[in-house]
DNA sequence: CATGAATGAGGATTCATTCAT
DNA sequence: CATGAATGAATCCTCATTCAT
C-alpha cells in the first residue's frame, strides 16, 4: 500500500497536485478528466485540490503555466549554454533540448500542444497564450541563429518557419513514440535540417 | 421562421445532419458541443437526431467518416485528374487540392484533424484511425511521385515524410487564417518544395 | 402510491412546480431547501426542475413573483370592489383582502414577507424590490383613501404609515397562528384601526 | 500588519470572537456566512473559533444569546432608571433605550430579529426562543405602565400591543436607515403614542 | 416520422469540522 | 494554546438518452 504522506507543506503538495494534473490531462480531455480523477493521482481529496488550485480551470492552467516554463527555461539554456563548443549550431542545440525534453515529459507536452489549444473553451484565452510562447521561442531563436548568414529574416517569415518547425516537432513526438529507435538527436537534426533547407529555398541568393 | 423540412428522404435528412453537427463540432470540443446544440443548428430536435445518427459518439463518428471521406477523394481527384498536362507534378496538385479543400471546408478540417485526435474517448480508436488515413494518402502519394525519380522510398521514409507534411499543412491553416493574403496556392508550394527538399536532404546521391 | 403525472403540459408543471417551491420555500430557509427537496414535494425530478425554472436562484425569484401578483391582485380586486356598499372604507376591504390572503396562504406570505428580505443573498435585489411592491400598494391604499378626509397626506408620511401598517400585519400573521379564534377580519379591524389612529395623531387638526 | 492576540483570557477571547461573529452574521444569513469569515473577521483561525464556540450553531447560538442580554438589560436599566422624574412615562423610557440600542447596534438587532428568526434550522428553537425575550420583555413594561391607568390589561392583550410595537419597531429600523433625519427619540414617540393610542382604543371605557 | 416531456448519472464546488504539529 | 492541513458530505447544475404522444 502507498502510504499516503499526509500534512504536507504547502509548496510540496502544490507540485505534487500540479504533477498529478499532468499526468490525467496528458491521458484525456480536458472535460474527460474529472478534478475526482486528479486528486487521485495525486493521493489527496477533491477539497484540497480546489484549496491549491482553487477550480478546475485554475488547475489547467497552472499545468500550462508551470510546464511551459520549464520547456521555455530548458531550451534556453541550451542555446546560451556557455559550455557549448565554438561554431556548433545554437539552433541545433536548441532542437535538441526542445527534442529531449518532449521524450523525456511527453505529458507535458501533450498537455501544452494538444490540450491547451482547444478554443472555445473558458481558459483558451490564457492557455493558447502560453502555447504561443512555444513558437515565440523558436522564431526569436531561428532569426538569432540567420541573421548572420542570410541578412535579416523577415519577421514574418521567421514567424511561418518557426510554427513549421514546432508542427514538425510535434509529429516527430508521436513517431517517435512509434518507433522507439529514433533519437531526440536525430530528430533534432532532421527540423534542423528542414529549417536550414527551408531557409535555404525562402532565401536563394544566400548560399 | 424556421421553414421545417417534414418527411425528407432518408438519406437527405442525415446529410442536413451530418452538416450541422460539422459546423457544431467545429465550434467547440465533443464536450462541448452538446446534442441539443447539434439539433438546434439542424433546425431539429434531439429525438430525431438520435432517430438518425444512434448516439452523440455516433454523430461523431459519421462527421469524421464523411469528411474524410470527402477530403481522400478531393484528393485522389486531383492526383489523377486525367486532365493534367504532362510533366505535372502530382504531389504538387495533391497538396494544392489538399489546401484547397483545407480553405474551403474549414470546419470539416478542424473536425478532422483537431477534435478527432483526442485521446481517451471511446471513440477514440474509430476516428484517430480514420484521421491517419490523410496520411497514409499522403504517404502513398509520396511513394508514388518518388518512386521513379530517386528509386524506392522506404515505406518508413515515406511515413515520415508524410507526418511532416499533414503536421505542416495543418500549421499552415492557422497561417492561412491569419495572414489573407496568403493563398492555398502558395502554400502547396511551400510544402511541395518542402516535401522534395527534405527528399534531396535524405537521399543526396538522388541530386 | 401516488399515481405521478407524467407527460404534463409545460404551463401546469410549471404552476406545479412553483407550488411545491413556495410550499418549500415556507419550510426553510433559501439555503436549507434543497432543490432536491423542491423537486420531490413537486413530484418531480431535479432536471425538471431546471429544465422549467433554470436554477435555485430563479425558482425563488418565480415564487416571490407569483405569489406578489396574487397578493396585490387580490387586493386591487377588493379596494375596487364595484359591488362594495357606498361609504364602505376601502382601506378597511384592503386590510380584509390582504388577512385572508395571508390567512389562507400563510406559505406565500412566509416567502414573500419572511424569506426575500434577507440581504446580501444573488437574489436580493429582485425580491426585495417586490417586497416592497405590498409596501407600496399599502402607502397608496393609504393615501388615496385619506386625501379626502384629512388633505393630502405627505408622500413620506404615507410611506411611514405603510410599513407600519405591514410590519403590524406580519406581527399579526403570527399572532393569528398561535390564535385560532381571532380571525382576519378582526386583525383587519386592529390594523384599519391603528392606521387611523395613527393618522389623527399625526394631522390633529384634521379630526 | 494584524497583531495577533495570542493568550488572552478566555473570557477575552471569547467575546472578541462573538463580536466578529455578531458583525459577520449581521452582513448575511446563517448559511452565507462562513465559519471561516467569522475567523478571518475575528483574526484568528478555524481552529481556534471551534475551541470556544464548539460549532457554527454554537456560534450563532452565542450571539443571540449575548445581545439579547445585552438588550434587554439595557431596556431593564432605562425604564427602572432610578434617575428618571417622577411621572415620566417609563414605558417611553423604554422604547427610547430601545431605539438607542438599535441604532447604535444595527448589527445586534439584524441578528437578533431578522437572522435568529429563521425556521427549520436545527437552532431555531433555542433563538426563536430567545427572540421572544424581547416580546415578553416589551409585554411586561405594556402591563406594567397601564396596570394603573386602565385597570389591569388581559395578559393576552399585552401580548398582542407587545408584539405590534416590536414589529413596528422593527419596520422604523430601516425607516432610520433611509432617513437619517429622523433620530431614536421620535421614534421612540411614535411607538408610545401609537400604543398609548391603541390601548385607548381597545379601553374606550378607560379614557 | 417527429417531438415535447422527463430523468439517471455524474461532475464541479463549497463548507463545517477535525487532526497533528 | 493556536493553527496549517486535510476531508466527508452535501449541493447545484448539466447532459446524453429515452418514452409516449
Amino acid at each position: 500500500m502507498k502510504t499516503k504522506q499526509r500534512r504536507l507543506p504547502r509548496h510540496v503538495r502544490e507540485r505534487q497536485l500540479i504533477d498529478a494534473a499532468v499526468t490525467a490531462f496528458s491521458r484525456g480531455d480536458y472535460h474527460t478528466v474529472s478534478v475526482e480523477e486528479i486528486a487521485e493521482v495525486a493521493g489527496t481529496s477533491k477539497p484540497t485540490v480546489y484549496h491549491y488550485l482553487g477550480s478546475k480551470e485554475g488547475i489547467f492552467t497552472a499545468c500550462v503555466r508551470r510546464e511551459m516554463e520549464r520547456l521555455v527555461e530548458t531550451i534556453r539554456a541550451a542555446v546560451h549554454d556557455p559550455a557549448a563548443p565554438l561554431g556548433d549550431d545554437p539552433l541545433h542545440r536548441g532542437m535538441q533540448a526542445f527534442f529531449t525534453f518532449v521524450v523525456d515529459n511527453r505529458e507535458s507536452w501533450t498537455v501544452l500542444y494538444r490540450r491547451a489549444a482547444v478554443q472555445g473553451e473558458p481558459f483558451a484565452g490564457e492557455t493558447t497564450r502560453m502555447r504561443d510562447r512555444v513558437t515565440e521561442e523558436m522564431a526569436e531563436l531561428i532569426t538569432a541563429c540567420t541573421s548572420g548568414d542570410f541578412g535579416a529574416l523577415a519577421p514574418r517569415d521567421a514567424q511561418l518557419l518557426a510554427r513549421v518547425a514546432v508542427s514538425t516537432a510535434d509529429a516527430f513526438v508521436d513517431w517517435l513514440l512509434e518507433n522507439p529507435d529514433e533519437t531526440p538527436d536525430t530528430m533534432a537534426g532532421h527540423v534542423t535540417e528542414l529549417t536550414w533547407s527551408h531557409l535555404r529555398a525562402r532565401r536563394p541568393a544566400g548560399v
